[in-house]
DNA sequence: CCGGTTACCTGTAGATCGGTAGGTTACGTA
DNA sequence: TACGTAACCTACCGATCTACAGGTAACCGG
């Protein structure tokens, strides 16, 4: 099975880069770098992804394809669903900080991860409004609609990200995340 | 005042690194194109600044004694004035840019701004509760303690950014802000 | 007016990087 | 068993990037 043997050469590739990514960023990422911890030549890797670019949409797109399958895209997703995301991310640095990463990189002009970014963020959106107005209606307790609070659910999410990837000891992200949730059903529970 | 010029062509060179650094972020910001823009050759360039990372120093230096003197760690900051600073930064796309692409890269395995930002941001959420102590006492409307509402504050403010900067015109970014704000605040008004 | 410092420049070393060209080996298939 | 192709490798090119060495011209204080 030669087929096999090769997606299964495709899928270390892509693991390592995940890795070196992770560790210096899509434009610090050499090609050697990444297929030195395969046990290839830079040369060898270019053999599977014909260019630096082409790696990185196949990182993407395999991604994307665990997101939708796995998956952050899928409908029937609840509240209760995110926050053991958020706490399954915090036992998975390495992921985190691939994406935290990429995701600083794509502001910077002509990235080529920036339309994925974009493209993500928007549908990202539209998933949270979903959820929220699964959990709670047209109106959430705090008086906001779905749409309103979609961004700030997103930007909650990574921006406890980065901080707790800057120093893990200093802050309990799914704590903090649980918080937002709290806050944003209107905190029944009152002092 | 061969003072004054040097001092004049030093800040000349910090303010072509934020935009290159904005474009390109840290490592893909070569020396040659900064200097370029301030009308130098790379090595006169490293006349002033001896290495890169003494230039991202300086930069990063500046914007710490901007933001202590502005002054965002100033004592007696209210919550509207964070407003009013989100607003700012919806207009000044380029610094936002600057420093959410060095932000990224800062999580990378020893990137010459991790330091910088782990501290900082330790800084900020302390500064962050301050405030939030000083419009709320004790405990939040909605139930939280300063100190468990600082993060969500600072990441909500980040995660904005980064939303914003991918599509400026798919995310009010002040508007937002101001729709958090009303969520910590307990939302008085209700529809 | 003179000596030193400042503010640059040219030249270049040394490394790294992405990518091309072209060869070789091994394997699966007919 | 012969052939095609997949899976690599060596060799190399050109570009780029940081940094060092060393020179020069202008300027400023004494």
């Amino acid at each position: 099975m030669v087929r096999a043997r090769s997606e299964e050469r495709r899928a270390d590739i892509l693991r390592a880069a995940l890795e070196v990514i992770a560790e210096r960023g899509y434009r610090g990422a050499s090609l050697g770098s990444v297929a030195e911890r395969v046990g290839l030549t830079q040369q060898g890797l270019l053999h599977y992804f014909p260019t630096k670019e082409a790696l990185l949409v196949a990182v993407l797109e395999e991604r994307d394809r665990w997101d939708t399958s796995g998956g952050r895209d899928r409908e029937g997703w609840r509240l209760d669903l995110l926050e053991s995301l958020v706490e399954y991310n915090a036992m998975r640095p390495g992921i985190v900080q691939t994406f935290s990463a990429l995701l600083g990189e794509s502001v910077t002009d002509g990235h080529p991860a920036r339309e994925f970014f974009t493209e993500r963020y928007a549908q990202v959106r539209v998933n949270m409004a979903d959820i929220l107005r699964l959990e709670f209606g047209e109106r959430l307790p705090g008086g906001l609609t779905p749409e309103r609070a979609a961004p700030l659910l997103t930007a909650v999410m990574d921006g406890l990200q980065y901080q707790w990837l800057l120093d893990p000891s200093a802050v309990d992200m799914p704590g903090a995340f649980r918080d937002f949730l709290r806050l944003l059903g209107g905190s029944e529970e009152r002092g």
